[in-house]
DNA sequence: AATGAATGAGAGTTCATTCAT
DNA sequence: AATGAATGAACTCTCATTCAT
């Protein structure tokens, strides 16, 4: 009863794939190797001739998960509202695949116990805040934004906002902060547009 | 005989805070209630005694926890800065007392989970984003900052910088974060003050 | 369905002899901790409860063997012939207790592998070569043996001998080696008796 | 053709001469086909095209180690102190190839729990018995031993204390045990040399 | 009110073996 | 002749829970 073989990376990553669903859904706390395998179709021990032990394949999906969320948060293009873009574009990503989030803020939270996740989500925060300070003065430099703001708080705030979007709250709150946001970085310094 | 049953409530409250400790430093998904037990110096049966199942006791950890969050994030005193003084509070307690945002960032996870949970989360979420946005009109009433701000999106994202606080974060970015937030508050709409 | 309590330092002995006894059936190959707790009749958690490891239920086996043999290799009583009195005693232990053999060449296997059972078994058998000597030179000076003899070689090959009765031989084999054996002792140069 | 068949002979030698060496390394209960397959460099599969199960892979090793063994065993040529060559050949074999004895104990304590193997080991122990005892007359008859010494119960203490040898001992013991049984054979009753 | 002893269910991991290629 | 991929069965160990005392 030994099923079709697969190619090597192809397993893989379908196990990553569905340990990166199952921690979604269950947390890491309902995180269970047998669970995985069945969701793939394949015996517990199919599991372990790709990842030795559990937490290689925990391993696994931090990876995927980093670079799921790096590539989307490389700024692309060269448009105008290039900071806005961005905004969107993150609130887009985390609408459109919501295990990201929750995956995201697994990481997060195991990355206060786990040295080795701690630095890797670390890097993350940083380098996420640099790519948004940058953004900051190029959209600043192009006038897209108020062109004399202190953009490391600036990036900050952007990022705490864009951060809390994983953790699950009321869309309709998340959607007011980025607009709140957007309204702030256009230079606007808070009155009432009468829009939520 | 209240002698007792002090006794008892005494019993239950310490088990509940060694759960919330272990909470917080090893997130549910590594929460033992042998360890609980242990940490107060009972036998895991004791435990049973008061909590007939570890959900019953995780609640109990949700009721504490809600709590003191509660009694934190309500606008207290009279100040006229009353919603600075609140943001210094938010941050003072989660500096004092860091179990508190590492738990609320279990639970946080955990109620998409658990409806149960859930609903008290999302609760918890709407009074929070009451309180603040009471707390913004109070001010602008008085002057303190800008008068004619939508108070509805500011609170929401005032809120998402509070809740990404409890996210483990490089504890610089999170002042920047807060002080840009009362750099805006206060209409200042974005120019470079060189402070960090 | 839990079963009648029984007192701690007898469940532990339960589940030594048990483990003893396995050991001696199927080898350390063979030994499962399933098949112990079976044996005594509970639950494979309740082995758990009181040797946290298979490793340290295989040290309360050491310890069992070892007490088992060191307490019948002890020289007691002050016959004349206390020696052959003496060959005669282990003879019948390892007839009688077949188990002890078998466990006591599994150990010394095992303790070539294994540094800290490698001391035991060492010391053991340092003891038990000194007190054959021991009783070799009271036997000479009490002349039931030959007055002259060299005490540390006679005393390596009846250990050997005895060692030897463990690994599993012809039972006439081990009986001609003794008698042999006595037949040296005694002061006999090797000639034909006829006995077997 | 015949160098094929020569090739497939060679590579079934490997696995049965890495089976053998993990055998004295960590015993039975620590061999691992994975672990002899790699030693040789090869696929597991590859292991079981050649021996369909672990147990005729020990069946190999049975017959290599019981060939080893019959061959140092058995009396070759004619010198005058023949016994003494005898028994000098065996403890140079079993100092020069340490794993011979490992393996034999193993073998030896397997043989009460196998029939298969137990017969064989039976057999090895009656053709070294007789061999020895074949010496012994040979000896005697040439005078290089007591002439009237009984054959059958010295060969069985010769080949006891020579199987000693498998199990692991402080080598000064059995250096000792040696030198004692010869002192014996040449008919010396037991008197101090102060040689040891 | 408190506990030591016991357990069922299930966790991650291992291993000899199989099979398509 | 040789292999990578896959598996069933079994392994040790864990954990929330129960129960008699």
């Amino acid at each position: 009863m030994v099923q079709k073989a697969a190619t090597r990376e192809d397993r893989r990553t379908e196990l990553v794939l569905a340990a990166y669903r199952q921690i979604a859904k269950h947390g890491f706390e309902g995180l269970r190797t047998r669970d995985v395998a069945a969701e793939v179709g394949v015996n517990i021990a199919t599991l372990h001739y790709y990842f030795p032990t559990k937490e290689k394949l925990i391993e696994g999906v931090v990876e995927h998960a980093m670079g799921r969320f790096r590539t989307t948060l490389e700024a692309r293009g060269g448009s105008a509202d290039i900071l806005g873009a961005y905004l969107r574009g993150v609130r887009r990503l985390l609408a459109e695949e919501p295990e990201l989030g929750a995956v995201m803020g697994e990481l997060a939270l195991r990355s206060s116990r786990d040295p080795a996740l701690g630095r890797i989500v670390q890097d993350m925060n940083e380098t996420w805040h640099r790519t948004v300070r940058g953004l900051l003065r190029r959209a600043a430099k192009e006038g897209s934004i108020s062109r004399d703001l202190d953009a490391d708080p600036v990036a900050a705030i952007i990022v705490a906002v864009l951060a809390s979007l994983s953790l699950p709250r009321a869309s309709v709150r998340n959607s007011q902060a980025i607009h709140q946001l957007e309204r702030w970085l256009a230079g606007d310094s808070g009155r009432d547009h009468s829009s939520n």
